[in-house]
DNA sequence: CTGTTAGCGCATTCAG
DNA sequence: CTGAATGCGCTAACAG
């Protein structure tokens, strides 16, 4: 039951090992007709596919490249990047193997299997919360081509994808400000709250109010999912001096807020304004619709394109950095 | 800028490479303390990781697992399969990498990277659309364990994971005229308006129409995504002969059917009944709270229990199946 | 045009 | 307790 070998097809054949890695691989060595078709037919017979872990030992590529994601439920972002490495790996001759990093186990797990060889550069996105700085020098030293997409810092030697995500969010809330918005409540991501000091769209929104001299903040949790958003949100809205705007750390979160202001009996943005973050496609079926920080297109070939630069390079290439267009989208929610 | 060898970690640690070899797989040769102590500082400070395609040559296996995953913006369902999957993947010390399969052209790829020996078994997922049979079929043929979650046929000698979805469809179709529903529509996946037989939840509900002699069919796509939906749903509900019940391909779908029926100005369910498939927790906080059939436990140990069994096992096992435990939730949606 | 040979890095015999 | 030798399946250089 064991898989067919390059031994056995060329026996079959009647042929040398060699013939057929030269037939199968399609390398440049002319091989005659009638010999190549006996090959094909003998390899058809036994079904035979090249081992490939003999394949990558022997060439010390694995034409592989490995897509590390920050989460498994993968935001419509998430979901276009990964499209798009799929694609570009395709027509370079490219395999695309995912990890999933939902936590520090699975971070420490990734870099295991990363360092171990299993491709030949990752593209690691948004996996600031779980991935620390260290694991990810430790596989730059093995000098393994890496793009990372996050705004904390990375280790020198891969290149890097960052979005302008707090300016653009300070942007929005002092928009919310300058509406006249008095109270502004931020739902953040649970990692945020962790931090010692804010970062990110949370940085942002500090900064906005520090800014106007606001000294109140309202930072509650729930922007990691639907159904905690729903609830936290339900929560704030029911106190007596609730807010009147609330910046959501991402869309899905800002979208159950409007469900919960509206269930509580309240106006968007009447009573409560509502902005989000990331420019999902359900922002704009919302009702009103969603005002959101984030990307005008999902396009990352630019970023793909990074690491197929460093897969297809001789030598190391300098760090390269990317910062991605962001822009705070006013809709009908603010 | 090559990674280091268990060679050169020999050399530093002045042993052979078999010692190297017995300290850091841990194999119950003994070893004296000193020698291994040197071996271990040796492989840290040359930051050594063994070549796994090296490895999985000699051992003959791969030490992972291969989750194919039939879509790329998982539903929460397929995000808790594949936590525990990696859960029970580290119990027995294997490494869980993920493959993509979101075209048909995904699939050839898939199957060809699965045959090429990349891992030692595979849980394929919910890739009915994509995966033909005959593809499925390559890979068991490679003596490959496989686990496939799909309903249609599988190939002899995999393991296959069922749901009853149209059993249970129907009872909620039949629910719905039971209540005195007459014009029920279907908002449909992609892919089940292109088959020539209706299956699964669409089959569950032509069955339960037939069942009591209802004539009318009103069919529509938009399942596969929110936007659709919504846009699906707002043109059914704005013609003269609105439906008095939609039931939704998925809880998604259903609550963009929800929202679409409000923004319209009617009320659910008093003009119109919802009905969505998957019992996704967001179920919970739609206003009314959806009504759904599905799985009442996430729940997938059993699942990826039986590939572990055969990983484990020394000769093929008999082929297994599971059915899944579905039931229709009736909720405030209808 | 094709066969022979020599490793890729590692785990595992078999000697010592 | 440790070292030398072998080969997993494949590709690339070298002979014919």
């Amino acid at each position: 039951m064991s898989r067919p070998t390059a031994r056995q097809v060329a026996e079959l054949a009647q042929v040398s090992v060699a013939t057929v890695s030269y037939v199968l691989s399609g390398r440049d060595r002319p091989v005659a007709a009638e010999t190549r078709q006996r090959v094909l037919d003998a390899a058809r017979q036994l079904g035979y596919t090249p081992n490939q872990a003999a394949r990558s030992l022997r060439k010390r590529r694995t034409q592989r490249v490995c897509l590390v994601q920050g989460s498994l439920g993968g935001n419509p972002s998430d979901e276009r990047l990964a499209r798009d490495l799929h694609e570009m790996a395709d027509v370079h001759g490219y395999s695309v193997i995912t990890l999933a990093v939902y936590s520090e186990g699975r971070a420490r797990a990734a870099a295991d299997v990363l360092r171990s060889g299993i491709a030949d550069g990752a593209l690691v996105n948004q996996t600031g919360d779980h991935f620390p700085h260290d694991l990810l020098a430790e596989i730059v030293a093995t000098g393994l081509p890496m793009v990372v997409v996050r705004n904390e810092s990375v280790p020198d030697g891969c290149d890097v994808v960052r979005t302008p995500e707090t300016q653009v969010s300070t942007e929005a809330v002092e928009h919310l400000l300058a509406e006249g918005r008095t109270r502004i409540a931020f739902m953040a991501h649970r990692q945020e709250l962790y931090r010692d000091q804010p970062t990110g769209r949370l940085l942002g929104y500090t900064t906005a109010l520090d800014r106007h001299g606001v000294d109140q903040r309202i930072i509650v949790s729930g922007a990691d999912d639907r159904v905690a958003a729903y609830q936290s949100a339900t929560e704030l809205l029911r106190s007596p001096d609730r807010p009147d705007a609330i910046f959501a750390a991402s869309d899905r979160a800002a979208i159950s807020v409007i469900n919960a202001a509206k269930d509580a009996g309240l106006s968007v943005p009447g009573d409560v304004a509502v902005i989000g973050v990331g420019n999902i496609d359900e922002g704009l079926i919302s009702n009103p619709q969603l005002s959101t920080v984030g990307p005008l297109r999902h396009d990352y070939t630019d970023v793909v394109r990074l690491l197929f630069d460093r897969l297809q390079a001789d030598g190391p290439l300098p760090a390269r950095e990317i910062v991605r267009p962001w822009t705070f989208l006013r809709r009908g929610s603010s």
